[in-house]
DNA sequence: TATTGTTATACTCTATAACTATA
DNA sequence: TATAGTTATAGAGTATAACAATA
């Protein structure tokens, strides 16, 4: 059965009496892109979460050592701004990673007050293992996509999120 | 800028020398689904609680409500299942929208273990505003799409989170 | 005065164990 | 024996307030 696209009408029966549900009716929640859009996002987070955790690597480890690695220097502060995590939370996930030894913290060059992130050695080949893992698992999760539907999707998604294109 | 579609090649930098990071590169990372789902879904969900707001009702409360609606007599069980919602969990939620009187507790005809639960003559008003705000936001949140390219996303998001169709 | 990084702490969400009543 | 609903509780994730050091 393909997707449907409208909604059931809303049953007749009054809230009084007795019913029995055979199979939920979820037509209307798949009608909005909230709902879908998170249910696909778990699905993705699903497989994501499994495949990380031969590294030892929650999601946000991945996400700050993928962009220490491509940013190296950068603060926590510019760390939080673009994963969305709040300063006091980022402190204990560094925190972990200097601790395994897969990022280091050198003194910023112009600003006393912040600390550049580096990876160590032992983090740029962690990183590069699990950012290969990871792009092989992008399409495993999206395994029903074809090439051209992914870029589509691809495309969509970050129509939605993204702020105007100056 | 279009959306880039190719990472930038990894730095030549060593880890050793103090760098400065101008804007931060996120282009490894937007080549992952898994990062443009989860920001797309976070987009629309902030912009879904507060339109919820002023309904007094959560995300997860208006799906249970929601669904009460289109299957009255529908088990804790039966919500647990579809929302990925663990029972201890849902108990809270469902005592809460009883004691608001928008839902009510009624025996089950065929299993004496079981409560179906039917939507009050309140809950039946609330919902049907909340679902016709739902309706709304949802353009409102993806105002950069067409509506060709809403019923796309739409499809090509059920594509990777739903089971293989029979 | 504002910002970076930090501590302490509170709140929410999610997960596990165990109980009862019924099947 | 298995399942529906529940209680209590533990853990993870997310949030606010306040502070020292530096700009």
């Amino acid at each position: 059965m393909p997707a449907a696209r409208k909604p059931s009408p809303l049953p007749a029966h009054p809230a009084s009496l007795a019913n029995v549900v055979d199979t939920v009716d979820t037509s209307f929640l798949e009608t909005l892109m909230g709902y879908n859009a998170r249910r696909a996002s778990l699905a993705i987070v699903e497989v994501f979460m499994v495949r990380m955790a031969p590294y030892g690597l929650r999601i946000v480890d991945f996400s700050v050592l993928s962009l220490v690695g491509r940013n190296p220097g950068i603060t926590s502060r510019q760390l939080c701004g673009t994963l969305g995590v709040l300063p006091p939370n980022l402190v204990g996930i560094v925190g972990q990673l200097e601790k395994r030894q897969l990022l280091a913290r050198q003194p910023h060059p112009h600003d006393g007050r912040a600390t550049g992130l580096h990876l160590t050695p032992q983090g740029q080949t962690l990183v590069a293992h699990a950012e290969a893992t990871a792009a092989e698992l992008e399409l495993e999760a999206t395994a029903r996509l074809t090439a051209a539907e992914r870029r589509t999707l691809m495309r969509l998604l970050q129509k939605i999120y993204r702020p105007e294109p100056a």
